[in-house]
DNA sequence: TGTACATCAGTGAACGCGCGTTCACTGATGTAC
DNA sequence: TGTACATCAGTGAACGCGCGTTCACTGATGTAC
């Protein structure tokens, strides 16, 4: 029980040798996670059991047990990758090619959305109602986000998750800060922060459960859409 | 089973006296239904099972297969019911006033996130990945909308649920268009309905499963962030 | 270097649980004559 | 109006299932002397 808390709390993705290492499977930990990844791919978030996790990793039923409290242990850590995943995807999308904070924020928007479609089941896992994440401050409040997490209060372990969503979030905020510096956008920035986070996010959730659905076709057609759609965000609705 | 089919297919919400009134339990049918959507209202979607909104009714839990072929037309039914609230919901806070479309326009918006953040395990329902809803004519295609459904294929018990959705959307729709005739907002109507919704649904998953949640809390605070993200909608995020 | 010991990641069996669904049935309701 | 019959919405017991989790255990690994 020590000794998985202890495996728990290194942060994921560490490659330093752990003690642990080298025991008799190596690292079930990691294989855990990865079995789960898959798994959620595979049959969606409700698909997921530590059984069938346990199963994959070539493991018996109890040895999870050693490595998360709990089921919601490894939902939690799963949504961390999952947060991280996502965060990398979008740095490399929005820093590959130069432009203007603004074309970094339109890539940023198109990326979210494709990388929705691209990992449908893992995004879905990653708004589940049980991880909810910290209160952002509100946008009344201009200052720093993110310094004052309370949505995960009893629950240390959805604390990593949490702060891996932030840090994404934190990302296009920062876009934004940095597109009103330069004069490119004009508002209150978490109102455009918001309202911007708004339409991808909206997007991507109607294009996986909604009218829109297109899982599993190209994400080609995730571009379009979201390209249509911040034009429009950009632009607004009133004549110019 | 030929029976439940017949009740089934009858639409829901019909008062019309029906051949099954005033049998055993009078209209188990409405009971399971009312029962359904407390469940989920309480114990979200995942805490929806057929032995415990049979208990609810007060009847045996081979009862409710009379009625629904399965869990999933159960589901779907709800669901169905689930749009018409919203619909309605959407109706009354659009045309309860006078205004400009623009202005029915702003109000949906902000009835669509209050009605989330009201009955959020409601609201989630309508938009389960297993109740996708039938593909709407893409953007580039401008003509009627939801003339071609095609997601529910196979499952006919979804379609009521589907056109149910539908229905709602198309408010949001003739909204856009009748603001465009009038020469309130420009640019292509598709393109319009669609960012509009984005930023709304958007807005509401966010506020109901993302690090928003303020679920349980007072819709005051749902409004004030609904009246902010339709205003930058409205505005662009380009300085004007 | 060897030996005794402590650690701990695994095993395998078992627990209790609630689920969806099926089945033969019962008995109230409605209908035909 | 009365009787015989058909209909069908209910019952209650049972099915098989996979789940999360616990438990005493085993045996490989690492450590102290």
């Amino acid at each position: 029980m020590s000794s998985s808390r202890a495996a728990a709390s290194l942060p994921a993705g560490t490659r330093q040798p752990r003690r642990g290492d080298g025991y008799h499977h190596g690292d079930l930990r990691r294989a855990l996670l990865h079995a789960g990844l898959a798994l959620v791919a595979e049959r969606g978030v409700d698909g997921l059991t530590l059984r069938e996790v346990a199963r994959r990793a070539g493991v018996s039923r109890a040895a999870p047990y050693h490595h998360f409290a709990d089921k919601s242990a490894l939902v939690a850590a799963l949504a961390e990758r999952g947060f991280e995943e996502l965060e990398a995807a979008l740095r490399a999308v929005a820093e590959g090619e130069p432009g203007t904070p603004l074309d970094r924020l339109r890539r940023l928007g198109v990326g979210y959305v494709r990388y929705a479609v691209e990992h449908p089941a893992t995004f879905r896992l990653l708004f589940r109602p049980e991880l909810r994440l910290p209160v952002l401050p509100g946008p009344t409040a201009e200052g720093s986000a993110g310094s004052a997490p309370g949505g995960t209060a009893g629950r240390p372990d959805l604390d990593a998750a949490a702060h891996a969503g932030l840090a994404t979030f934190r990302l296009l905020r920062d876009t934004v800060v940095a597109a009103r510096n330069a004069g490119l956008v004009a508002g209150e920035t978490d109102a455009l922060a918001l309202a911007a986070w708004c339409s991808v996010h909206g997007l991507a959730t109607l294009l996986l459960d909604g009218p829109l659905a297109v899982e599993g076709s190209p994400a080609q057609q995730a571009d379009v859409l979201a390209d249509q759609v911040t034009a429009v965000l950009a632009h607004g609705l009133l004549p110019r």
